[in-house]
DNA sequence: TCTTGACCTCGAACGCGTTCGAGACCGTAA
DNA sequence: TTACGGTCTCGAACGCGTTCGAGGTCAAGA
């Protein structure tokens, strides 16, 4: 593999003029240029990015932690990511977590070692003070309410609408609402949020029998009816976590030949549209945007995206 | 910033065994190896990867070129991507190409910098010809049929199963097909193994007017069942390129109170599932770790994963 | 005429981990 | 006792591009 030395060698100049001329800087005579130029592309020269990126101590290289890559919420989120990162000529690194510790930390170490300018995690199984204290080592930037980490955030501002949402329904006389989240209120910020919201509106905490957790798929939603039906419970509506999932639900009561309550989905997907059920849209796209931004300038802010409820579709 | 000459020169070693210490490698007495892990834990020293990669001569980065985030077929395809990349401790780097050419150009051009150890195209505007020019550099994986180039490939086998999809319209008296492609037949293996599939069933190359190319979305379905319609044109039934494009085609004949032709999807999506659309699976994660496994062992090799109709669902 | 400041080019140090050849030491088999 | 082989450690070269300080040239301004 021809190097650098090769070219200047040849063409007769110092290693420090061909990279002039390689990276079009200034300070160079046209025929130097010239003469140089006619070195690399004989010679079939390419820089080395690795050894750039070495001794210029940055990759371009952004992390995205993600725990699944068949979810709505990380697709729409990978999709602002990689539109913002090639808007900035960085480079999105896929990183499977599936919420595994070790997985995660293995990234975090990667920032410690320089494999990344900077880490994004669309959602973690660590406590974000472990995330936090790697801040010393690059850029994170977290999806969701920071607390009291102090790392920053983009995120899509789901509380207010999950009131809306639930506001919604009490205004139309549904009483008794079941829950479904993808992870346990205790770890997850986002069923944090409905339980807030849930409080909001109802005046206390939801009690954990109408909440039903690890529900990520249709098949997960079909589940959490059964569950509800086995259990003898009885639910006016249903805030579910995606459409997909909302019509999952429907369908376990369908099978079971019971009534199906109201149903409110999330995302805004195709298969709610279809069947023209009230969901709730994070622009996630817009979320991965703006975490991809403050990953690569290193602002220390946190940015809410504001959610909207649909109720006609 | 600590390095491995700083942990050497305070552990009183050479830089060769602090080395040999920190990969875990033979020919270290417990007592020194237990002297410098110390010195590495005090100074909290990583090694730097990009260093290790541009002396090791090795990313273990793939490059994955797809022109779309938002498409189920990448979609699929990088699940597999990343499930496989991840077994094999290699790192997956997004790469948005629009099918534009200069990018795609870039992208190549990366590894010929030795920024990716490999390329998987999942899908490309480039010829086939120039990207097996770059092989020189590194190992590249097209996701679909290679030709002539010789280029190694793992793709899903269409022609047979769309076949088997106009065997299954023939035979059930639909006669007049029309056909929906996301890229014209001259510049897409897809829609040439359609128009195959089509020469094998109905004896005759598809007359251009059947065809509706550019159609990506639900959107583009609903536009192209009213293109038919303008042109005054009648199917039997449609052969979409998605299962949501076909639900956006019975939506174009819906809204303009037209019948709407028999359909049968692609992708096998939920969408299609929800309305009991025939659909045809690619198994298109399978493909995306069979492009990976090839991408990173450097086999030369072509793959091709068998479709299926599904008829019933 | 002297100064100042672009312009052009060079050499060497730097970023940092890996690896190969060589040397030293010790135990065991011949 | 000589040899061979394994263990342990070191130094230096290697992979490769960037960048800074220095030095030389030349023209314009004082």
């Amino acid at each position: 593999m021809t190097n650098i030395r090769d070219v200047a060698k040849i063409a007769g100049y110092s290693v420090s003029t061909v990279s002039r001329v390689i990276n079009q800087q200034n300070y160079v005579s046209t025929a130097t240029r010239a003469a140089i130029q006619k070195v690399v592309d004989e010679l079939d020269y390419a820089p080395n990015d690795v050894a750039r990126d070495l001794s210029r101590g940055k990759t371009f290289n952004v992390g995205v932690v993600l725990p699944h890559e068949d979810h709505p919420y990380f697709t729409q989120l990978i999709h602002g990511i990689t539109t913002a990162a090639f808007a900035a000529k960085y480079h999105v690194v896929l990183l499977s977590s599936r919420y595994d510790a070790d997985l995660e930390l293995q990234y975090l170490e990667g920032l410690r070692r320089k494999a990344y300018d900077a880490l994004i995690f669309t959602s973690h199984g660590l406590p974000l003070s472990q995330l936090a204290h790697y801040r010393q080592y690059g850029s994170i930037v977290i999806c969701e309410h920071p607390r009291d980490s102090g790392i920053p955030a983009a995120y899509a501002h789901r509380r207010t609408t999950y009131r809306d949402a639930l506001i919604y329904l009490k205004t139309h006389g549904y009483q008794r609402i079941g829950l479904l989240m993808s992870r346990p209120i205790a770890v997850s910020a986002t069923s944090q949020a409905t339980a807030d919201a849930y409080q909001m509106v109802f005046g206390q905490r939801p009690a954990p029998e109408i909440c039903v957790t690890d529900v990520i798929t249709l098949a997960d939603g079909e589940r959490a009816a059964k569950t509800y039906l086995k259990r003898g419970q009885h639910f006016d509506a249903i805030l579910a976590n995606s459409d997909d999932i909302a019509i999952g639900v429907s369908r376990g009561y369908q099978a079971a030949g019971e009534a199906v309550p109201f149903l409110i989905g999330q995302e805004h997907q195709l298969s709610g549209e279809l069947v023209h059920l009230p969901t709730i849209d994070h622009y996630f796209k817009t979320v991965g945007e703006r975490a991809l931004q403050l990953a690569i300038s290193g602002e220390k802010k946190t940015i809410a995206i504001n959610s909207r409820l649909i109720t006609e579709q």
